[in-house]
DNA sequence: AATGAATGAGCCTTCATTCAT
DNA sequence: AATGAATGAAGGCTCATTCAT
């Protein structure tokens, strides 16, 4: 479970992974467009004739670094889940790792939200699907909770897990691992947060401003 | 108050403004290093030389829009904290402003959290310098609803803050404007989420995992 | 006689001399072509406009430091060839002027050796053809003396002056005022080294190598 | 000992010696500033990137220049320095292939005179460093012959070094290959008038101007 | 599988000069 | 006499990619 997205950029690894390795930690860097294909084989310490022969362009390399996260979030969304426990539980631990995944892979999503825009068009959206899935399977578990009533439903489940990620996907640009608070304690405000906001009310709040129980499957995008 | 950031691209702004107008969107469009100084004097309708004439290099351009943006919200938030009612309801009026601000400026949002990194470093930290000082005139609010009780202690107000800022800010990632939810609509679910996560509980729930009453004045970084 | 070629830069000189001052000495430091308009007026505390209301271009700058300096030149010498005293007496002087010419105006002459190129074809055939009579008076001297029995005939006059005249104008190439020996030591040197290589010798010398007696007139340009 | 500094600019010397080739005619014809990196390339019948692939910089190209120049003046002067014969013999045949030297790398000496001041710093340090350790050989040889009482010792050596490189090194500036005389006349005529000038006189004649037996060690630069 | 020389398009920037005022 | 905004051409350099080996 602690497997690294591109193994390290050790010599002991797969040039592909050293490759992706590096790439990872000098996009998050610098970003994508300021790091010339010289320097990531440079620090992978091969040569861009060998680059070129696992890759095809540039941004095959950022390509990939989205195509492995997407995977493992998935992968590590599902096990959650479908695993055992209330709704509520499941919700948890798949919120706990979220935000775990987020701190271990600072870079990967750093670059993720940095440098969607220089993927070409066809990925983009292969890309963007593939988050629009997994922003859904998350929803899943918020819409399962409203129906059974322990999470409010009067805030679109929607809206509720974007407020979620939105903040989640934000911590790579504050967190420091020297700071006050470390990773763990973070998380668990976090999903605190979270699900303090969705769980449901004794009595009744001001609730959502005048629209409850509208459709609220995602006519936003992911 | 709802004068554009650099005035619009219309030939009758003046130069800076037109240049800036459409250096924010196509930055936004495109990225910034994916944005040639040439078609940033395109599309505003000048020469290159012009636009040195008025700006040091290109990422002058960047820098004003950083400054410009920085500059509103801190002058909006400073009206909002300063005015009249309850402490809720100056927070409520802040948090709406925030929303508002984010969907008016888009392209501007999209830009700051995505192109940070090619600011000069003297300039990275100004930036980062006033993106502190907002954000802890906006924590101030929280703390002071602390200390009245009418929000809960136990999750460090800085914690909040972050959560809710990185919220908003990536709304910019998700939002269509002709998506299901209008800006509006969307404002009011996420101040709702916002202040319902902040508010003291009745009865004391699960609480804080296990750090209740810590000191919790900002070591993390804004 | 110790009149500055361009006045000096303060402010009370005029707006012409001022310029030429700066560009002198700029030209000197950087090189002509390192050196922006936008420098000089800078530092001449003018603006670009001034410059050229007086200056129809960059090169007229440079020209006109060169016709300056050649003016002042041929002026120095002519007075001291029609002086009074035999001819080694009045070369001597010369040659004492030309040396200490070069010492006062060091950045004039760097910029001359240095920067002929750049002239525009007519003017550097001008400044060639000005500079070649400078250098054919100062010929004329030593052919009085040749004439006379006082200096060597075995040495084309002409080359004597070029041999002279290159190590004159190659010592803005290593002097430096704080050195073991100031200007005026250096000068007296020179002048003894030049006119000890020209003195005739009582014993006939290994002489010039076999073509003694012939034409010496300038065939090689100035 | 006649190879030429940069190979020829034909098509069979290596892209690098082609590319020095070309730079040093040009920028002895035009200078080093209005000399392009385009023009370079077009004349050698390359591409840029050709020449950004073996020339960081345009001025890298200027510092090999230099550096290739200096070195085989330093090869030369050893050979001569070292070699049988009495000082004066050597000394002769090191000032005569100086001179031959210069003729036959007129337009490289051209560029060394007057294109120092674009070298960067550090370069132009070094440069200097090795030109001094050049003139120090050089000068050795002055001194031995002082010692030995063959030279006038009344004239520092260093002045009289300089003041030979000097002529010397302005012979660029006036030689013309059509003139009157051809380059090996010059250079005799030229030896002739240094060596003359150092030759100890039978009886002392004016001397150095009052300031006989100083210590003479270069505290000028090179 | 891997090299690295070579390409060529494009990038940011500089700058002498002009011109309306 | 003097301003300074604006021009437009060119300049040095970078870089992803290709290809013969």
């Amino acid at each position: 479970m602690a497997q690294r997205l591109a193994g390290n950029a050790s010599a002991y690894a797969s040039i592909p992974d050293r490759l992706l390795a590096v790439a990872t930690r000098l996009f998050a860097e610098k970003g994508y467009e300021s790091t010339s294909v010289q320097e990531i084989v440079a620090a992978a310490g091969v040569t861009k004739g060998a680059m070129y022969h696992y890759f095809g362009a540039k941004d095959d390399l950022l390509y990939e670094i989205y195509h492995r996260l997407l995977g493992l979030q998935t992968r590590r969304l599902r096990e959650f889940a479908g695993g055992p426990g209330t709704v509520e539980e499941r919700l948890r631990a798949a919120a706990v790792d979220v935000l775990s995944t987020s701190f271990q892979y600072l870079d990967e999503f750093t670059v993720f939200f940095r440098s969607m825009h220089v993927l070409p068009k066809e990925r983009r959206r292969a890309v963007r699907a593939e988050r629009r899935r997994y922003h859904e399977e998350f929803r899943a578990l918020v819409e399962e909770g409203q129906r059974e009533g322990v999470f409010r439903a009067d805030v679109p489940a929607d809206l509720s897990v974007h407020y979620f990620f939105g903040a989640v996907h934000q911590v790579s640009t504050w967190y420091r691992p020297d700071g006050r608070l470390d990773a763990q304690e973070i998380s668990e405000y976090y999903v605190e947060l979270f699900l303090n906001g969705l769980r449901a009310r004794p009595e009744a709040p001001a609730a959502a401003p005048g629209r409850p129980g509208r459709d609220d499957r995602g006519a936003t995008s992911a």
